[in-house]
DNA sequence: CAGCAGCTGGCAACCGTTTGCCATCGTTTG
DNA sequence: CAAACGATGGCAAACGGTTGCCAGCTGCTG
């Protein structure tokens, strides 16, 4: 019945399908995309005919006059640290249902280059993601003005965002060593640009002072697993009997460092890790770690996202959601060995 | 000096730029895109105004009328598989290289879900690369009509495409099991519709009757962690004394399962993995592999997409790369003991 | 010196969709 | 019954670039 547009290989357009209903191309576009529009009858027959003709409406065309692009990007510092795939996978899923799609950026733990992808894109995207942003508060503030903003991990009065509880977590991990019997604690440092970290090694120090035990830091290292080794000899230097790390990833790279050195974990020392990430059920030992709710942040972050979106108009709701974290424990931790 | 666009908020357009120096703006966007045309002076003027003006051009009116959106897309069946990070780090650092944005699709393992994204995005689409396409071989060729296309492991006529060569790691794989005494081995299949656990399967095949090996195989397993379970037990129960695993994520998974069971690993039965993922070297026992260039593989699809794209008028150079892979001995293999 | 080629830059149409404004029509209200 | 009104659908102008075509100029050649 339907006759397919003029130019068969051409694709079908608003227009094709005015002609083939008989009516003007804005009230095609009106029965497709504004609901309180145009007829009830003429909009059925429209929509009939489009979805006949396999219709998908044009992004970029849309784009032009709407400015909206239907477009969001995500913005991870390192598209190889599994925390950031499951955050794509919430982000993904979340994205899907509601019709966006999603644009991937590795910015490759550089500020400049996150600032540069989304200044160059802004014009193409709808709103962004940034997941452990590099980014120093007054750009980060700065560009919400240029692109609507959900940040993941980073708190900035500014800009809506949903952080993970770590450190909820790691007053459960201070108990959780204080009842295995340490007294001598130190923690791991991630980068210095990182706002968990400095999250996290507050809560620890708060936590370890409550509970009268002795903390220090070692670091900072590059969050990655092969900065374990460093990590892991710098900590067995400082004699502390366990070990809270910046991210499972540096952790499971100084399991791996320990391991070789023959330093025993738990017998020795005991880790404790941060997120739970793939890796950390099965490493050897199965790593002690604050379990996040990881992909659900992802989901999160899309629904603030939308959310914003459309309510720009309305007094702006932009919130803080803090998502809560648990204990989770492994056998990379146990009582404390008398020498 | 440069003065800014006359609503200050509103973005620079290319008329911005023309108004500025003088010119039409089709000067303008012939001397920003068109190598060949313009005189070199007002060409220069141009791009110093333009440059201080921070001038973006808008992808989308762009593409409305070239066609180019500069987004290419990468489907991958499961994001949270460990293989895909590689692969999208790799198209990730060469697209961006050449100017590209990267959409990243998951398709959750389902051929609909696949062709459905890409039939709705195909306008905004430079092209596509597809890791692991669960789609029949005709729908894949349909599907290069409308997007230009690159696979990866899976080599079809019409489609360019960059494999990994996995079966010739198998074969390496056989040798490596015969020196250690193994004579009776199974193979664990990954999903029927994939098109590497064929390719794996029939080199596992060949292989072990060219050494006279007992040899047999279980499945198919969707290709998770949690699926090890059912995997390990299938294994065990056939008696063999070692199992070549359809990937690494699986294999994990049945590592997890046997030390359970207390079956030893690898002096009960040796298992082999394949593509060497994250977590496969500290796994416990770290894992035996198939070592694959996954980052590379991205790279290398990108390129070739790319080739494509820029010889869109010249007799199409399509191609089918074939990448190599080596065997990585750790401690998940070893000599089969007497019973 | 006329004619012509080659280069430069401007004009304007076009890509496909959205949207402000207006004409029309049927219905309700004063 | 006339006026006012709400609903409906059409017209046309954007949106920001790209590109085919043409005019003007320069510098050759015949």
């Amino acid at each position: 019945m339907a006759k397919p547009p003029a130019h068969p290989g051409r694709p079908v357009t608003i227009n094709d399908i005015a002609a083939l209903t008989g009516v003007a191309a804005s009230t095609v576009s009106r029965a497709l995309a504004n609901p309180g529009r145009g007829g009830p009858a003429t909009r059925a027959r429209i929509r009939a005919v489009a979805r006949e003709l396999n219709y998908v409406p044009n992004t970029q065309a849309r784009a032009l006059t709407s400015g909206r692009t239907g477009t969001i990007a995500v913005c991870v510092s390192d598209i190889t640290n599994p925390f950031y795939f499951d955050i794509l996978r919430g982000t993904q899923q979340q994205l899907k249902a509601a019709g966006y799609a999603q644009l991937l950026i590795d910015t490759e733990d550089s500020g400049d280059h996150e600032i540069e992808m989304l200044h160059r894109m802004r014009r193409s995207l709808d709103g962004a993601i940034l997941a452990a942003s590099r980014l120093p508060d007054r750009t980060l503030t700065q560009l919400a003005g240029e692109v609507p903003l959900v940040t993941i991990n980073r708190n900035i009065p500014a800009v809506p965002s949903v952080v993970i509880d770590t450190p909820a977590g790691i007053r459960q991990v201070a108990e959780h060593l204080v009842s295995l019997g340490h007294r001598d604690v130190v923690y791991a440092c991630g980068p210095t640009t990182s706002w968990s970290n400095a999250a996290r090694w507050q809560a620890m120090r708060t936590a370890a002072a409550r509970h009268g035990l002795k903390w220090r830091r070692v670091g900072p290292f590059p969050p990655g697993q092969r900065s374990g080794t460093a990590a892991a000899d710098s900590v067995v230097n400082t004699g502390a009997t366990a070990c809270v790390v910046f991210n499972d990833l540096l952790a499971i790279g100084m399991l791996t460092r320990l391991r070789e050195r023959g330093v025993r974990v738990p017998g020795d020392i005991s880790i404790v890790g941060c997120d739970d990430i793939f890796g950390a059920e099965f490493c050897n030992p199965p790593l002690t770690t604050i379990t996040a709710p990881i992909e659900r942040t992802g989901r999160v972050a899309v629904s603030m996202l939308l959310a914003v979106l459309n309510e720009r108009s309305s007094p702006a709701v932009r919130r803080a959601v803090l998502l809560p974290t648990h204990l989770t424990v492994r056998e990379s931790t146990g009582p404390v060995t008398a020498v």
